[in-house]
DNA sequence: CAGAATCCCGATCGATACTG
DNA sequence: CAGTATCGATCGGGATTCTG
């Protein structure tokens, strides 16, 4: 036993350390893209999923439960016929929305600098082959 | 051809749209991992799969690839008996550190709060199952 | 409309062994 | 030390079907 070994702080690597769960969140590319798609407002749960396009209905509906679970969307059932459900973000979800939009102005700023490397890399690999 | 279809800004959904190429590698966990165990400088690749542990060298192998094929990091070997290989962040991964660095931030304040919400969560549905 | 349950394929990842 | 190659198990996730 002798459990809760030292969750070391900047030290993300170990699986034991807390940081490490809300990394994996951010690396549900799924979760991401719902917490930016709920970001101006509360949204119906088939309307998200034809904001997203790509996801399945298993998928969005097991996001959202997850996201549920941490505390970063609330659900609202209304008892219309029939019934309709409004997810939104969270208080809590409000600063990391903010990292979020971050990283998709990095994303869009630099995207051709990568883009680039890409095929600068693809073309170097490709002579090699050659 | 005719490639480049509208690469609308903001709309992340779309799997064509560029910003989703960033999201991906964000959205790889060992990418981030090893991107921050490089921002304090050079490291070799053994030391490297030592600093993170729990990764096995294929995927550190494989993520340090798909990195350096993005322009975010950078590789230089040393013709020393045995071989030495030193991999860097390059400038472009500067700004990227910065946002992955506000990720961690949130994320060590706010572990809490989501551990809380998951566990009040938790107890609910343990209820309903009760 | 909102969601649960089932089936099932294929990408992902780890462990192992081998090379320069 | 710094990798590559191969195999096998796992599991994420899509398509489909059914319910309240």
């Amino acid at each position: 036993m002798s459990s809760t070994p030292p969750p070391r702080v900047g030290d993300a690597y170990n699986p034991d350390c807390p940081t490490r769960h809300i990394l994996d969140r951010i690396g549900d590319k799924w979760a991401v893209l719902v917490l930016l798609s709920l970001k101006d407002g509360p949204v119906r749960f088939n309307l998200l999923r034809r904001r997203i396009g790509a996801i399945s209905q298993k998928m969005l509906s097991q996001t959202l439960k997850s996201l549920e679970r941490d505390g970063l969307v609330s659900r609202a059932a209304f008892a219309t016929v029939p019934v309709t459900v409004e997810y939104r973000l969270t208080p809590l979800a409000g600063g990391l929305i903010g990292i979020l939009d971050q990283i998709t102005n990095w994303a869009e700023t630099h995207v051709g600098d990568i883009m680039a490397a890409r095929r600068a890399h693809d073309a170097g690999v490709e002579a090699m082959a050659a």
